[in-house]
DNA sequence: GTGCGTGGTTACAAAACCGTAACACCAACG
DNA sequence: CGTTGGTGTTACGGTTTTGTAACCACGCAC
């Protein structure tokens, strides 16, 4: 599996679509695709990208309207518009309706890269304070959303990722069957707290050097889980 | 265990009222109602509850205006708003005048209990902080709920440690079997005092230096239990 | 379609924890 | 001293919580 910040991509033109799609990938970003902008705007609520590149000439709904929207939805997802060449005009709408930057087609490949590292490295400096952590074998790459232990890479799912990142955001503290399944899974799907078991089950298993004696996620009977801290006990 | 927050609920309609009262009681939460704007201010302020659940939809004083004024009277109570389905421009005038979050008519029980959690656990986290606290060789964190002896990480069950919590809340004073069932055993079970007893002893044998003869878990004889202030006895 | 990866549920086993009874002990009071 | 009632301690069964495997469902790629 692919691991990596999501980029969703909104491009009707199939060809277009595919080379931004395999160029973004090629990087180990993970690439949501939508090819009209109703769609688009439907995946970039309910898939919470971290980065959305817009082609701004759509049929119906086009770049300028969904960014409008989105900005309407409160959705501050930064957005690397698509816009053709000499079309001074566009910039000046884009701006006006909350977009973050431009790339004029044709682009080329690096340029396209450098613009998508900006904003996501813009976003991140915003959100997360340390986007690299370690405990024991285990290396995180927040950014990315990579993970290693010895130096290998491990696949992690999104829900792993996810969990794992609320261990550590909260690291010593136990957190609760509950609060995971209100921030991983969001307010609108309940399942039910033995699917958090299961996860943390596969965590320790991709994670742990023994996952029979979990040294790092222990369980903490009757609370939930928890992150050992690497820290030492408080003076 | 529960934590029993008080959340006052403000809705005109009185079906609507009673799902909400009904949904919160039941999880153990202690519920305030007012049936009007002008009321629902009012106890905002004479009952500072822990949490408000605010209809935008009522006659006269409506919700954005309550919010408006709480936040005026400097009243940094978190609110949730319940607007209805489809008003897009409901979330950016509540974002304005300071609701929280918002739960879209209709909604499911689950939600709103979710919902509810994570904002009463925004305002817990805030006030609760890394608490420490030291007597003789232990030493208690309880954010992170660990507690040590002699820098050796301790066991503590989640009842030993509400019982602690609760003797170290009250340093000092002598605490009746009877509060301790209520506290940490809450208003849904009732074991025997006896079982007081037995924890007591865990607690003791876990953190005392010689269990035999407690330095700091007292027996207060026909009253219940005490804890050795740590500081020095006024004369 | 088929196959695969991911995610959610169910069911059952294992472990941890809890509650209570029983009895020994002790402190207070006469 | 002896009685009485409260407390310390232990053991054990029952309950709750957690671990884990098996299974189904869904989405996506081929």
């Amino acid at each position: 599996m692919k691991s990596g910040a999501r980029i969703l991509v909104v491009e009707d033109e199939l060809p277009m679509r595919t080379v931004l799609f395999d160029c973004l990938t090629g990087q180990g970003y993970r690439v949501l695709t939508a090819s009209d902008g109703a769609s688009g705007l439907e995946k970039a609520i309910a898939e919470k990208p971290d980065l959305i590149l817009l082609d701004v000439m759509m049929p119906r709904l086009d770049g300028f309207a969904l960014c409008a929207e989105l900005r309407r939805h409160i959705i501050a997802t930064p957005v690397l518009m698509l816009t053709a060449k000499g079309r001074v005009e566009d910039r000046v709408r884009g701006l006006d309706c909350g977009a973050d930057d431009f790339l004029i087609k044709p682009f080329s490949r690096d340029e396209l890269l450098a613009r998508v590292r900006a904003l996501l490295r813009r976003i991140t400096r915003q959100t997360l304070k340390s986007q690299q952590l370690t405990f024991g074998a285990v290396q995180i790459d927040f950014l990315q959303q990579r993970v290693w232990r010895n130096s290998v890479p491990v696949a992690l799912t999104a829900k792993e990722f996810a969990m794992l990142q609320l261990l550590v955001h909260a690291a010593g503290e136990p957190i609760s069957r509950e609060r995971f399944l209100d921030v991983v899974w969001g307010y609108t799907s309940f399942p039910t707290t033995r699917t958090v078991d299961k996860h943390i089950v596969s965590l320790r298993m991709k994670l742990e050097p023994n996952p029979d004696t979990p040294r790092w996620i222990k369980t903490v009977h009757g609370v939930g889980y928890r992150l050992e801290p690497p820290e030492e006990p408080p003076k």
